[in-house]
RNA sequence: GCGUCCCUAGCUCAAUUGGCAGAGCAACGGACUCUUAAUCCGUAGGUUCCGGGUUCGAUUCCCGGGGGGCGUACCA
């Protein structure tokens, strides 16, 4: 499709061409970040700058225009007596979007802004697209921001340099990230990689994507957990192992769960669940640090610390307390009643399941925290040891901030006859099993795992804790939006 | 999946009861040698998401489709 804007910056390029100027030259020379430049300050000395065009104010002979890279935006000054002839018609020919390098002294103006005085223009990339113009005025009011999630999602290279907190965010999120493998990979973890294609899907309950693999004629699915694959790593002696990666869960999409996301699962032998509690906070404050925020943070206008100790909150204690009944003592049918009432919805109304959704109801959304729920019940936990002296529940807990649920961790089941017996339990009743076990998994176990703390984090949950963002999306480069046919 | 709201120029948004589709920014032409949401004069820019229907006439009302936002459900 033919479009006018577009037209115009094709004449444009085709006339730099003819200028002899190659407007996508192979290379450019070495140029300062325009942060250094802002710490050199003015300088008879000449200094060379590189960036994309944001702004430009032209006053006949002279125009000011203001380049960014991503350590920081500075105005250049360009006058048609310090350009050479070709480089004023170049210049006359460059738009917005354009990436120019620019050689001079920097000195501060009238109104007092520093500024490079161009005596050198090179254009190193003609743009043909024509951006939203986003503008920022002295009170600092943003002008014609561009809110429209639809095509900011889609064109995420928009976003990022329309939006400053929108980059600001992804900055943040990688080097959250980096912290946490540096925290992994200080203590002597190995970061491995476990396959995303599998025959046989498990470590969690979720419905998977499907897929076929052509040359073995068999169905695969993409993986929900690495959590099985991981501890047949620890079986065969990896002692401290981790994987960050994506998980998929066929699902439904809303601000909190995204159907492709990012977990950190990580195993560690002869510790446990409160060892894993340790080394989830350790984790979450050294993110936070690495986000910039330190350990006072704002999600959603709430203060919280996340300086450890995290507290501590029992699952049916909670409950207990938060619903004012004894809901352990209940019939399923009372349950129920409640449930109804309550107007939660349940497609399995087991007693188990329904205690479940009422501690979702009545605890987990309104935990602030930093805390960690614990005990939970046996049969939400089929692959966590039970609890020495109350076989009713498990060494496990889920850890929450701000209402969400980040992290989930337990002492690891490890005896094969008992793994075995649950997981057969668990795949005749689970809607979500196909009744297939995984069969190398418990080969596994046999082989022998000794006495291990796992958890797994969600990483871009995390994120939106620490960047205090509201929506999961916000926080993946690329959420997946519907196909739209041109 | 269900409910609800939205889709108009490159971007942000208008358009009375159903009556000539408009503005700001960006773009284009011109003026201007310290501006910074630069300013001033002028110009162009539209499949009103798509397809039907009602009507003399549809951006507006109705039906169907597409995409998105929000809420809700599913997600040990």
């Amino acid at each position: 499709m033919v479009n006018e804007q577009s037209d115009i910056r094709r004449e444009k390029l085709q006339r730099i061409t003819e200028l002899g100027i190659d407007p996508y030259p192979p290379r450019c020379a070495d140029a300062l970040p325009i942060a250094g430049i802002r710490e050199v300050g003015e300088t008879e000395e000449s200094v060379t700058v590189s960036g994309r065009l944001t702004a430009r104010r032209e006053h006949g002979k002279t125009v000011f225009a203001d380049l960014r890279d991503t350590t920081g935006s500075i105005q250049v000054y360009l006058g048609m007596k310090t350009l050479s002839d070709t480089e004023w018609t170049l210049l006359g020919l460059l738009d917005l979007g354009d990436m120019v390098q620019v050689s001079g002294p920097v000195f501060v103006t009238r109104t007092g802004e520093l500024t490079v005085k161009c005596q050198e223009l090179t254009l190193l990339c003609k743009s043909l697209r024509q951006l939203p113009v986003v503008k920022v005025d002295s009170q600092g009011v943003v002008h014609d921001e561009v809110t429209d999630r639809d095509y900011l999602y889609r064109h995420r290279c928009v976003d990022l340099q329309v939006n400053h907190d929108s980059m600001e965010r992804f900055g943040r999120r990688s080097r959250i990230i980096t912290s946490m493998r540096s925290y992994l990979d200080e203590r002597g973890f190995l970061e491995v990689e476990t396959p995303i294609l599998q025959p046989i899907y498990g470590g969690a309950a979720a419905d998977p994507f499907e897929t076929m693999y052509g040359s073995m004629d068999q169905k695969f699915y993409l993986r929900i957990a690495t959590e099985l694959y991981l501890k047949r790593l620890v079986a065969g002696g990896m002692e401290r192992v981790y994987e960050i990666g994506k998980d998929f869960r066929n699902e439904g999409v809303d601000r909190t769960h995204s159907p492709e996301f990012t977990q950190l699962e990580l195993y560690e032998a002869y510790a446990d669940y409160a060892v894993m509690m340790d080394r989830f906070e350790e984790m979450v404050a050294g993110a936070a640090e690495a986000a910039g925020t330190g350990t006072d943070i704002t999600v959603d206008g709430t203060l919280l610390s996340l300086r450890p100790p995290f507290q501590r909150i029992g699952f049916m204690d909670s409950l207990r307390k938060a619903s004012g009944e004894d809901l352990f003592s209940w019939e399923p049918a009372e349950l129920e009643a409640l449930m109804e009432e309550k107007g939660i919805a349940c497609e399995t109304p087991d007693r188990i399941t329904m205690l479940d959704k009422l501690f979702d109801h009545f605890v987990a959304h309104r935990i602030i925290g930093p805390a960690f729920v614990v005990d939970y019940p046996v049969e939400l936990s089929p692959l966590a040891k039970r609890k020495q002296g109350d076989p009713a529940v498990t060494e496990r807990f889920e850890a929450f901030i701000a209402g969400l649920e980040l992290a989930n961790a337990f002492s690891e089941q490890n005896n094969p006859l008992l793994q075995r017996e649950i997981l057969e339990e668990q795949a005749r009743f689970s809607a979500h099993r196909e009744g297939t076990l995984d069969e190398d998994f418990l080969y596994a176990l046999e082989v022998g795992m000794p006495p291990t703390g796992g958890m797994g984090i969600g990483v871009d949950r995390l994120v939106m804790v620490l960047t205090d963002t509201a929506r999961i999306r916000d926080t993946i480069l690329f959420p997946h939006l519907r196909r739209v046919d041109q």
